[in-house]
DNA sequence: GTAAGGCTTCCAGCAGCAGGAAGGTCAACA
DNA sequence: TGTTGACCTTCCTGCTGCTGGAAGCCTTAC
């Protein structure tokens, strides 16, 4: 199967998947001519690429969770302890966007917004350097 | 005044400093020796810089806020149009985010998590296949 | 005099690809 | 048989926003 197909079976462009042969996470055979040639396999592997990565995690995450599902003895547990830690940075992040929202909206907020230059986000935003003064 | 003591007064470290010089949203003076000379309005810029970045706007929206900024005349509307438009960015992230940790968390939720081979999330990554065959 | 710290420039690298150039290959059609 | 157009190949560059490190001045303190 060429690289076309790949790339339409799994969702991911074809400069996608030959990154990823280029970092080894797959090793697809070549046909006579030079091509790509993914077996059923590959297009598994990368499938498995595309939703992992989809589901954020790292390419170095996946390469673990690649060999965890490789390796039919592995523990649930170490599949799922990676997930929950997932679960957890994504929680950091949520936290902090929050905030981060909150600070601009309220900026945003007492800002009259019409065509008189006075603005309180800009006065915010210069206003630190007052207190290192 | 030295990069060092800019740094310290605007909590960036000396090479991000530098980098900004380099991509021209600062332009310091330079002493007799060499080295780069921070005015109070460079210092100014920076500190500005290190808090519109903290809240998230790219080094491209900081130019431009630097110049309305700068600009005596502009109208507040265009500073918050920006702020705002940052609001709705960073909500579209908190809605991907939150259905991104929904469905870890239910897989994570869903797996044993012993030390037995089974496993749900990675029954789960390597499931589209089947899908598609 | 010398040692430690600060400063300079320049070069490389991180993640995770995307875009593009230059060229080989294949299938279909006239 | 020739030719077009779609597909494939490799290789190189660039994106964001820095960070680390090497090699070499400058300054300050002892």
């Amino acid at each position: 199967m060429n690289i076309g197909d790949a790339s339409e079976k799994t969702g991911l462009p074809a400069k996608t998947i030959r990154y990823y042969e280029d970092i080894k996470l797959v090793k697809p055979s070549r046909a006579s001519n030079g091509y790509r040639d993914y077996a059923d396999e590959d297009i598994h592997r990368l499938a498995f690429l595309q939703r992992s990565r989809s589901l954020g995690f790292t390419i170095e995450e996946c390469r673990v969770l690649l060999s965890l599902y490789q390796d039919k003895d592995r523990a649930s547990a170490d599949v799922k302890a990676l997930a929950l830690e997932k679960v957890d940075e994504i929680d950091r992040k949520l936290k902090e966007l929050k905030s981060l929202k909150s600070t601009l909206k309220s900026l945003a907020d007492h800002c009259h917004g019409d065509d008189r230059p006075d603005c309180p986000i800009i006065d915010d935003l210069a206003a630190e350097l007052a207190v290192k003064r």
